[in-house]
DNA sequence: CCTTGACCTATGGGTAACCCAAGGGTTTTA
DNA sequence: TAAAACCCTTGGGTTACCCATAGGTCAAGG
């Protein structure tokens, strides 16, 4: 089959398919006439496979990885073990940060309820933050905001 | 004040600060024999500002325009407001989201304990993936209450 | 005076996992 | 046979920065 129908199959995109090609997770033949990409059953279950990865928050770069080591005969699972283990206490940190970030939104929508309605002031920015508590500037923990 | 002791009493990077600046979040006079970037205390207080809004979720182009908006005298408290009621949704879709994850995490270290050990063989990829049940396009699976 | 080292500048490339547009070839279908 | 539909590759965009490079500037010491 071909990429867009791989992906109709698998329910991605044909540029996400294609992402992964370029990637080195799945490797298509070519029709020696065309250069069109040609998949099997074994993509599609390859496919579905990467899908369920990164549902578990595998990224492209590991998936990789553990597919290649399955294409050598070896048993990835104890590399999968290994980056579960790994990352699982990152995602709890970050459920964290996000339930902190919901409270303080939350905060501040409860907060604006009872404020001096308007406030058109250009001399406050806007006192729902700056009446917000330092983002611990001294300390510095480990907890940066990204993505 | 220059880049990099903005930079220190603020917490952050000097790279940073020259990312802000680049963005349109700070002006800094420019020293004009050497084209230095020159702060006020002023810009402190505004780079203050920026770190809270970041830890309330917003993106630095939003920031621009709040910070844009309260230049000009106008209040930018209702566009705060309406941001964070739109945002808060998505971050609690996404505490969801990730609870999930840790959850199928969880479960498939779980899982490694009582399977038979090893199971090195090639045929399948990893029974930890393998099983788990698909990505469901646009569907919540058990999910988990938060607050 | 001159050098060293700390600081400044602008530019460009990298990150993660894709999405999208452009330009051009191929296959299918009406 | 010609349009519709699909394929290819290349390159740029997304977020909020970080980092490397090359080169200009400044304070202090020898």
């Amino acid at each position: 089959m071909k990429v867009s129908e791989l992906a109709r199959l698998a329910g991605v995109t044909a540029e996400t398919v294609r992402h992964y090609t370029r990637e080195g997770l799945l490797h298509p033949e070519r029709h020696p006439k065309n250069g069109y990409q040609l998949f099997g059953q074994g993509d599609l279950d390859r496919l579905r496979f990467i899908q369920r990865a990164r549902t578990l928050g595998f990224g492209v770069a590991e998936i990789r990885d553990i597919l290649d080591h399955a294409d050598h005969g070896d048993s990835p699972c104890p590399m999968v073990r290994d980056l579960l283990a790994s990352r699982l206490p990152q995602i709890h940190e970050r459920i964290r940060e996000l339930q902190s970030l919901a409270q303080r939104m939350e905060q501040a929508l409860a907060a604006w309820e009872e404020m001096p309605d308007g406030t058109p002031d250009g001399h406050s920015l806007c006192r729902l933050i700056e009446s917000f508590p330092e983002p611990l500037t001294a300390g510095h923990e480990t907890g940066e905001e990204t993505q």
